[in-house]
DNA sequence: TCTGGGGTCCTAGGACCC
DNA sequence: TCTGGGGTCCTAGGACCC
């Protein structure tokens, strides 16, 4: 929406909502096996076995206590949540605080099936939404019905409908408010807040909830002594500029006050794809020479299967490295006319690798594609070239 | 045997062109 | 010959998010 509906009157404020889904991926895995609903459940882990159903009848699970390697979990049910086990959480950590936990093996394509369900649900009552990742939306509600509560209640319940699983709900005037308040009655929550709820529901809370100050800036703002949000709405605008930054100071300043006027964004375009992994143990350049000889070649396939399915080609090939120490370099190459296949991709990769130093046994590869056109694109500009003998 | 995998955006320096 | 500035592209790293 560009400039006031009515050239006399300002716009109303908008009504913008931000839909999550509670403990999505671990939910849809309960959709599949009922009969865990109300234990610990955890998510993740690249070799957990899936459960199975013994000739009896009875079902076994893999228990996160007997869980050995690398990995974090994805999402943890309420129940492992009450017991510390938290998303980000590494497996082995987790296990000690919640050995009789149930783990499950991450299943994305079904998880992306039930991020299409609420997704299309959505659409259909709301259809000015924002994709924010497989389980998260915000959707510009502005032009619907003027009773926020029914509407949102509308959303939920169609939500439920289309897929079985709950979430919640945030409505706000922008996307910072309707995020912090989609989290404030989680699970199964519906959250209304104007501007003058600002001062006695946003203020009191940490700064950390605002979306986009991370633990690093969490860090220095405490050292500050500013905590909550309301800590940061009294600081001046010059101070938080001149340890922070012009921008990053004067954004904050902003945020704090509630305000925030970025668009719901209804489409975007791709801006880079990338494929990695890390391995089970870490490995030695020379000495597993062939493993990763075969490791890069995979990625290079995934990346160039990616790229194929979205029909776009990539003019910026890059790779990443992560030592033993969980130091990372990145290495990128911007070549002279894009590529789409795994050789072209492999080329590039191999030529990035030259530039690293490996004094350290890696834990991670991988393989970035950036600088994406579309694939039709592609090909008309280098046929011009080829027209006019432009060597590219 | 702590610490995954897929992204976006920002900053900063150097090259290069006008 | 010296002194500039501005703009864009490339590269590397880092913070942050889901």
């Amino acid at each position: 929406m560009i400039g006031p509906r009515h050239p006399t009157r300002p716009d109303p404020p908008r009504r913008i909502a931000h839909l999550d889904m509670d403990a999505f991926f671990a939910s849809v895995e309960l959709l599949r096996y009922p009969q865990l609903r109300g234990h610990p459940v955890v998510v993740g882990g690249r070799r957990v076995p899936a459960p199975f159903q013994g000739a009896d009848g009875q079902w076994t699970y893999s228990q996160l206590g007997d869980y050995a390697g690398r990995g974090v979990v994805t999402t943890s049910t309420y129940e492992a949540r009450k017991l510390g086990v938290f998303s980000g959480m590494g497996l082995m950590q987790s296990a000690r605080l919640a050995p009789h936990a149930v783990v499950l093996p991450a299943d994305f394509e079904a998880y992306k099936h039930y991020s299409r369900l609420f997704k299309q649900a959505v659409f259909e009552v709301a259809p000015v939404m924002e994709d924010r990742g497989i389980d998260e939306i915000y959707v510009d509600l502005t032009d619907l019905d003027p009773d926020s509560h029914r509407l949102a209640s509308g959303l939920k319940r169609a939500v439920f409908e289309a897929t079985g699983l709950s979430c919640s709900i945030g409505v706000s005037p922008n996307k910072l408010l309707s995020k912090i308040c989609s989290d404030l009655d989680k699970p199964d929550g519906l959250t209304l807040l104007s501007m003058e709820d600002v001062p006695h529901r946003i203020w009191p809370l940490p700064a950390s909830k605002i979306n986009g100050i991370g633990p690093k800036a969490t860090e220095k703002l405490k050292q500050f002594d500013i905590h909550t949000i309301g800590d940061l709405a009294r600081t001046p605008l010059q101070f938080l500029q001149s340890h922070f930054g012009l921008q990053m100071g004067g954004w904050m300043h902003q945020v704090a006050q509630g305000i925030d006027d970025r668009p719901v964004v209804t489409e975007r375009d791709p801006k880079s794809l990338s494929r990695e992994t890390t391995f089970e143990s870490n490995l030695h350049v020379r000495h597993d020479r062939a493993a990763l000889t075969q490791i890069v070649d995979e990625l290079c396939r995934r990346v160039a299967d990616d790229l194929a399915r979205k029909q776009l080609r990539a003019k910026t090939i890059g790779i990443k490295v992560k030592y033993a120490d969980f130091s990372q370099v990145t290495r990128d190459i911007t070549l002279a006319s894009s590529v789409g296949d795994a050789l072209g991709i492999r080329r590039a990769v191999s030529d990035c690798l030259k530039r690293v130093a490996f004094h350290d046994r890696i834990r991670l590869l991988g393989v970035r594609a950036s600088g994406l056109i579309q694939a039709q694109a592609a090909s008309r500009i280098e046929r011009q070239l080829d027209f006019w003998s432009i060597d590219p």
